[in-house]
DNA sequence: TTGTAGGCGTTATCAC
DNA sequence: GTGATAACGCCTACAA
């Protein structure tokens, strides 16, 4: 069974007894060539099913009209939702976005990042492993000319690269004055690794916080672990054998606070009765968990939307001359059935 | 600030005073390069910081190395799952992953094909929107040689393609089954479209089992609507509104029982005492809602490790010799605290 | 074992 | 207004 062939700009020009070059220009739109005669080149293209080849289109002209972006997972909530509004609105600018997930994985993402640099993207929007510490595959990207933002997650040592990202500071440090007014003293933190911003900002959030309220930091309560459900799982179960739990947990994240929750089920322990939780990030969903989970709210339309902007104006901007931005977004205060009163 | 222009394979071969194709050759170790020169060509490669040009690769090779993914939604949680699976399974495979997304909407879908097409992807795995019944987009791809894979949703035409799908007849008929012994018979259907399989096939089960079981079908408690929150919130309210609930709920997605959930809380009906719910699809945070959400399983790992799989098969399958193949997977009944006792 | 020639499909440049 | 020519960076086939 053989293979229809793609038809290309030759096959056009030979039906019409034009050059290629005129073809290629009529279905730009180019002014070099008369309205009438792409009219009917665009027809006769349409009617033999004229499909541009990509490839060939970007190794010629240098441009790709494509956006790389590159995130730890895709089955988190937060993620899923910015990668959602970035697939959108590139696609809107008429942009093509290659996704790339890293795992978590710091030599998975250097991978990858070399990949998107080899397939010629115009502009990398990314968010980092929380092991990513090497800057030296993004200096050599800024190198090659192409921009690059980093989003929610940024390295310790790029804080001077493009980023848009949340208040962390202020939203763990907002979420513990409200603790503390509603009662609570003996708070845990459930934080993520402080080699990256997120980490480290909730977590000085929470110590300035505490300190500032004068409540007492006990170091058993404090992790620096992980963003994914088991941490949280592990780290509560760790404490519930010391018999050693706090009142209210601050979780880094929505999937950290499940895994509380599923531990918290698993011994018997009410939520948020005998142990309260409170936790970065809004999935729909966290209303209708038992009970409903109060949060810290990241926008992420509002992330992603930034995010697109900056790296467009960067695209434009060829020769380099806009000076790297920080975007910083405000968090809110979203209270549901946790974390409401002291038990 | 000027660029570092990108490394091609005639600046190393300038550098060691090979040719070009000796440099080509040797980087993907061709045998006919010794291995003395193949290392220092790697060497220098390495040290000049050298890249493939993906683009002129693929090119000039007609081979990307590269899968196309069309999914109608990201952020609900059984895409989510595949799309992590997916993309993790290529890459083992030293695939990239194109990822595309229809919102469900099948023009925008036709336009995503298309340019897959252009941009010379090696197959295409594709869940379709709920509207898609045009399959000219198709039969060309097939034309084209590129093969195609379905999963989960197909076009109720496209029957004889490549498929990877769930026993949704099934799942139905065991759910309403089990809903039967339970003691229900006051039973609605919150439905897909039926134009594709998923809703058609979930329907039939419904309608073929109370038919079995010899409960009666009430018209007004069928709706044949579509796989979001909006539709589950919107259903419900509506039977409401007209004083006429079920007992029971069989919602066709798990996002339309949120709905559910959603439209219950807000007129004060509590679940699963005053209306209950059992829906397709198993999200981890289903064990935490509040009640913890019942379901008919779909294998998400093993829908996409079927996919795979099948369309690696048919892209070596260069002369087209394999028949296309309709891969279906079992579900299972998973009870937590919905349908499991009536009320 | 290495090199030469030609082409992949498109676009930029400059001449007609 | 239209076209010839030369890239873009790489790969295949064949020659040396």
């Amino acid at each position: 069974m053989e293979n229809e062939k793609a038809v290309t700009l030759q096959d056009i020009a030979n039906r019409l007894n034009l050059s290629v070059v005129t073809i290629s220009k009529a279905l730009r739109n180019h002014p070099d060539i008369s309205i009438k005669t792409t009219k009917l080149i665009k027809k006769v293209a349409e009617e033999m099913g004229y499909m541009p080849n990509i490839m060939a289109r970007n190794l010629s002209s240098r441009k790709s009209n494509t956006l790389g972006l590159v995130v730890p997972k895709i089955a988190h909530h937060f993620f899923g939702a910015i990668i959602e509004s970035i697939f959108d609105l590139a696609f809107q600018q008429n942009y093509e976005t290659i996704l790339t997930v890293s795992q978590e994985n710091a030599e998975r993402e250097k991978k990858h990042l070399l990949t998107l640099l080899s397939m010629k993207v115009d502009g990398i929007i990314i968010s980092v492993t929380q092991e990513t510490k090497d800057l030296s595959v993004f200096e050599m990207i800024e190198r090659r000319g192409v921009p690059i933002v980093f989003i929610d997650r940024v390295p310790e040592s790029a804080q001077n690269y493009n980023i848009v990202k949340v208040d962390d500071y202020n939203g763990a440090y907002k979420a513990i004055e409200h603790a503390y007014n509603l009662g609570y003293r003996k708070i845990a933190h459930f934080g993520g690794a402080t080699n990256i911003n997120i980490g480290r900002d909730r977590m000085n959030g929470f110590k300035d916080a505490m300190n500032n309220f004068g409540i007492e930091i006990n170091p058993n309560w404090i992790f620096e672990g992980g963003y994914s459900e088991n941490s949280g799982y592990e780290f509560f179960m760790k404490l519930y054998k010391e018999n050693n739990l706090p009142e209210l947990i601050l979780a880094v994240t929505y999937p950290v606070a499940l895994g509380i929750y599923m531990a918290a089920k698993e011994v018997g322990l009410e939520i948020p009765k005998d142990i309260d939780v409170i936790c970065f990030g809004n999935a729909k969903v966290q209303s209708f968990l038992s009970p409903p989970l109060s949060c810290i709210d990241q926008p992420t339309d509002l992330i992603s939307k930034n995010a697109i902007d900056l790296i467009m104006k960067k695209i434009d901007d060829e020769d380099n001359e806009i000076a790297p931005q920080q975007i910083v977004l405000d968090t809110s205060l979203v209270l549901r059935g946790t974390c409401i009163k002291k038990h």
